[in-house]
DNA sequence: CGTATTTGACCAGG
DNA sequence: CCTGGTCAAATACG
């Protein structure tokens, strides 16, 4: 597959978009194997659809890219549309067999920041605007909203106050603080397997660097950043902290954004054809990225599709975005995509909260050698330097 | 042996 | 000065 530019530059949009256009072709396959389930003829047909629908915007977003690459909300809104389509498509399909293990699941969700919406950009959207709420920011209700989650579906907890403060993060020869701007809250059930229940995985692979009591709090907080954060500078970081009252949910607070592509499943494989060879073999890379049963499983007894097109999962890197665009969607981002497969019409988000891009989780996993191997991938590696 | 985690010290902000 | 966040040496792990 051939990958945009380094990470960072290049809009990740090209590849998702390269992606979809590349499998158009497959939405007949698709379909007929929608009809097998399918004994409502007009809701499929309403279902087929939505899927052409989808594959034509992701087409025509993709022929007017050169055009709009300078415009991150533009294509946002793009990137909303044809989730939204496929979504639609997801939601009428649902009855007939989706994965719908009990809940949704939030993977890579893309959620167009408040102004945005606000501004009115929102042509595109067939849909209300987002529902913000169910839980307030972390400090306020937090618990309340873990109350209200604990066993329930992964929710996002609305994103932090309005506007971040401005904070210029100054050079120092110590350590600086840094203060992202975007930052938010989630509160996730523990992953439980067997008795013992772990904290939450959620794609991605993260390093511990720091653990703290917390005054008034039972339980220490951890501090991860991303694991890739050495090659090329990914500046994710993310607190988890096990609550009080409810120590089988966890609070997790993430800070920037991913600016890389994380994986932790095989490669992806563009082209429909291949992707059949490709079986799946976890990859589980470290501790901090532990499988997470209860998150991956929904996914993982999904049968393959035999020529599944659709079936491998990619984070999106969308560092090069503004904050105002990403403001909300950054590390937070995906919850339970560990081993890949899916993006099939049943992982599209149910929620229609946020657009769902569940698009394959992709690129590297040569080898897992580690290092080494990164650097010949990824030039602009960069050592931490201090 | 290289990489990840642990843990006390250090730093910055309030 | 207290607290939360980070660093980095020591340690554990594979």
């Amino acid at each position: 597959m051939h990958v945009l530019a380094p990470y960072g530059a290049g809009p990740p949009l090209a590849l998702v978009l390269s992606y979809l256009a590349g499998h158009r072709e497959s939405q007949t396959e698709a379909a007929s194997s929608i009809v097998v389930h399918g004994n409502n003829v007009g809701e499929m047909d309403e279902a087929l659809s939505q899927i052409s629908e989808a594959f034509r915007l992701a087409g025509e977003f993709m022929s007017e890219l050169p055009a709009t690459q300078n415009d991150p909300a533009y294509l946002a809104d793009r990137c909303h549309g044809i989730a939204q389509a496929y979504n639609a498509a997801f939601r009428m399909l649902q009855p007939y067999g989706g994965l719908d293990a009990g809940g949704p699941l939030d993977f890579l969700l893309l959620r167009r920041s408040a102004e945005e919406a606000a501004a009115g950009r929102s042509q595109f959207l067939g849909e209300p605007p987002v529902q913000q709420e169910p839980f307030h920011v972390a400090g306020a209700d937090v618990l309340q909203g873990a109350r209200a989650v604990a066993g329930g579906p992964l929710r996002r907890l609305a994103s932090s106050s309005g506007s971040p403060p401005p904070v210029q993060p100054r050079q120092g020869s110590g350590r600086r603080r840094r203060e992202s701007g975007q930052r938010q809250t989630l509160m996730v059930p523990a992953q439980r397997t067997g008795n013992t229940e772990l904290p939450p995985d959620d794609g991605y692979t993260w390093r511990k660097y720091g653990q703290k009591d917390i005054l008034g709090s039972r339980y220490p907080r951890s501090y991860y950043r991303c694991t890739h954060k050495n090659y090329y500078g990914c500046e994710a970081k993310k607190k988890v902290q096990r609550l009080d009252e409810d120590p089988f949910t966890y609070e997790v607070t993430y800070c920037g954004n991913h600016s890389c592509l994380t994986s932790t499943t095989p490669l992806l494989t563009l082209p429909a054809a291949t992707v059949a060879s490709t079986t799946n073999s976890p990859t589980p890379t470290s501790a901090g990225s532990r499988l997470a049963p209860d998150l991956v499983m929904a996914h993982a007894e999904q049968p393959r599709f035999a020529a599944a097109p659709l079936s491998t999962s990619i984070h999106l890197g969308m560092n090069w975005m503004p904050a105002s665009v990403q403001q909300g969607i950054g590390a937070g981002a995906g919850e339970g995509i560990s081993s890949g497969a899916q993006m099939n019409v049943s992982a599209a988000g149910r929620d229609s909260d946020y657009p769902v891009l569940d698009l394959a989780d992709a690129m590297f996993n040569s080898g897992s050698s580690g290092a080494s191997s990164m650097d010949g991938i990824f030039p602009f590696h960069q050592r931490r330097d201090t």
